[in-house]
RNA sequence: UGGGGCGUCGUCUAAUGGUAGGACAUCAGACUUUGACUCUGAGUAUCCAGGUUCGAGCCCUGGCGCCCCAGCCA
């Protein structure tokens, strides 16, 4: 099965490879992840660009977790993982691996280097091994324990597996050059002592292979023939290239490039997992959150993911990708698919003076105004209505093409034309209900006397309408790099990042919407029903906004 | 200032010695029962300085700037 081939430096060296025979014609690639926390959208564009190698080339994919450091992980990381790879589409068959299976085979591996010499065991402590790693500009120094013989390194090594010494008292360390210009060159630590249960091998083992010495091997050993990760690997791949051609294994060809940056986010784990320990969002999958369960709660559908992951595109270059660009592939691909409905979001309420008291009317609504397929559905029409707030100003500048006093706007679907005669205050001044006329005549849109009018705005029957609950989402930051230095990221966070709109009235038929599933409320933007939501008490996300050109006329007024 | 990498419109990204192109954003207009969508048009870029060449974003030399590396994290 294949599909459209990418186009980025990445798939011009799979045709070269392809054109050589390099690997037989084979295309493997792999997702790594640590299961230490729940995967971004920067994790996206590895999968798309991994998977979707694999699948443009007739190859395969590996989802393979990358558990080295049982101090860190988790099942529950594991599960939102493999949730999320599948939810993007990324396809891996049976291939679902571990690194911890290859503990033994591992293991193997090292006890090999020991008998060549390369490898030995180290009594230096993390706070000696750094002092004696030397600096950028200063070489370092050999350990003492550099000499070891091969015979007291293998008996050594045993015992360190097999539990006779303390956390972090010995280590074993690849034998290369102290005094190389590339650190990770100097003697770096293959496995270190840890008592910790790991999540899947138990308290089987109390020595774990350190990433530099597993992730190459892990890849090796899956025959992986493109071992694609992010730049700042680039340094370690002599070390990589190092342990393969000691060991003499199949050794895949590394490449890497940029990883995703997006604007007025945080993107590390680290940070992520703070905000929500914090409690500065409701969880991993709060829609605010840049992580892939957030965003597919909040209503994107991974077919914008994989657009906005084609779009940006994949090289070497370090960037930053304005938000912008995701919310305008959700856009994209919910314009196509989410099907029409209307709601209010913050309510006033409207009374036709002229309508019959009691009278429904109903209008068959189009579900989408491009794509007939879709259907129709039935929209009620009463005396009392709501109109969005948004929709009426009392001191309306002109190029406002809304309601205002005295001024005539159409309603949606209905056609109607309405008048605004009076305007209803309260005490405090506010207005809380219109009394508008409304032209029987302009029924289906059109006025028999010809005169057009400006603006036509969406509505819902007051005695029909659904309560629902709106839940409008911005950027999590207010700063566009909170991670640029000088403040303290928490003190970025925009506290309007969420709004809650407790009283929005939707039409009927938006009751019975599907979790996750986008709609697009007219003039408004695109919603989906939240995991909250339950029949009787709604909940709608906001995904994001229609384009909203009238917004810019007026910030410019102002 | 050791080692490695990277510099093209505001932002991403093409052009692999031969007209610097596209997308997003911006601005102007058309259309519109969504101020949406769509369509039309406009402006804006090769980090700098030399060199090679008929011709350089691309090759060479020298600068400048940015990113990564001194975890028993990944």
């Amino acid at each position: 099965m294949t599909s459209p081939k990418p186009s980025h430096f990445i798939q011009d060296i799979v045709d070269e490879d392809l054109k050589t025979q390099r690997w037989q014609g084979r295309v493997h690639t792999r997702f790594p992840p640590e299961p230490n926390g729940y995967l971004h959208i920067g994790h996206s564009k590895s999968i798309c660009l991994n998977f979707g190698l694999a699948r443009a080339n007739g190859g395969l994919f590996n989802l393979r977790f990358d558990d080295t450091n049982p101090a860190k992980e988790d099942q529950e990381y594991v599960d939102s993982i493999i949730a999320d790879v599948k939810w993007l589409g990324g396809d891996f068959g049976d291939r679902l691996f571990f690194a911890s299976d290859y503990f033994e085979q591992m293991y193997a591996f090292a006890v090999q280097l020991v008998k060549k010499g390369k490898a030995y065991v180290c009594d230096l402590n993390a706070e000696q091994m750094r002092e004696h790693r030397g600096t950028f500009e200063k070489p370092g120094i050999d350990s003492p324990f550099r000499n070891r013989t091969v015979e007291e390194n293998l008996d050594l090594l045993g015992r360190m597996r097999a539990g006779e010494f303390a956390d972090g008292a010995k280590t074993l360390r690849a034998k290369i050059d102290m005094a190389s210009g590339n650190i990770n060159l100097r003697d770096p630590v293959m496995y270190r002592i840890i008592r910790a249960h790991h999540h899947r091998t138990g308290d089987k083992w109390c020595i774990y292979p350190s990433y530099d010495w597993a992730h190459g091997l892990e890849d090796s050993l899956e025959k992986i023939t493109h071992s694609i990760c992010t730049l700042e690997f680039e340094n370690h791949r002599p070390l990589y290239d190092w342990f393969l051609n000691e060991l003499g294994v199949y050794h895949p060809q590394q490449i890497e490039f940029a990883r995703l940056n997006l604007n007025y986010t945080v993107m590390s784990k680290r940070k992520l997992l703070a905000l929500v320990n914090e409690k500065h969002v409701r969880g991993w999958d709060d829609p605010r959150m840049p992580t892939i369960s957030a965003l597919r709660r909040r209503g994107c559908t991974p077919e914008a993911l994989w657009k906005f992951n084609e779009e940006v595109g994949v090289t070497r270059i370090n960037s930053v990708i304005d938000v912008g660009r995701l919310e305008n592939a959700m856009r994209d691909d919910l314009g196509k698919r989410a099907p029409r409905r209307m709601a209010v979001l913050k309510p006033l309420k409207v009374v036709l003076e002229n309508y019959p008291e009691g009278q429904v009317e109903e209008f068959e609504a189009s579900n989408h105004p491009e794509d007939a397929s879709m259907g129709t559905r039935k929209v009620q029409f009463s005396r009392e209505l709501y109109i969005d707030a948004d929709d009426f100003m009392v001191d309306p500048p002109k190029k406002f093409f809304r309601l205002g006093p005295g001024r005539e706007v159409r309603l949606k679907v209905a056609g109607y034309f309405i008048t605004c005669k009076d305007v209803v205050k309260n005490a405090a001044g506010e207005v809380v209900e219109l009394i508008c006329t409304v032209d029987l005549a302009t029924k289906g849109g059109e006025a028999p006397d010809g005169r057009k009018v400006k603006g036509t705005i969406h509505w819902v029957s007051a005695p029909h309408a659904v309560n629902a609950e709106v839940r409008l989402f911005d950027r999590l930051f207010v700063a566009e790099n909170p991670d640029a230095e000088g403040k303290d990221y928490k003190e970025l966070l925009n506290p309007h990042s969420l709004v809650v709109l407790a009283d929005a009235k939707l039409e009927p038929a938006l009751a019975h919407a599907k979790i996750s599933e986008g709609v697009q409320f007219e003039r408004v933007g695109y919603f989906c029903a939240d995991l909250d939501s339950k029949p009787g008490a709604l909940v709608f996300n906001r995904t994001v906004t229609l384009k909203d050109s009238w917004a810019k006329v007026a910030a410019k007024s102002e």
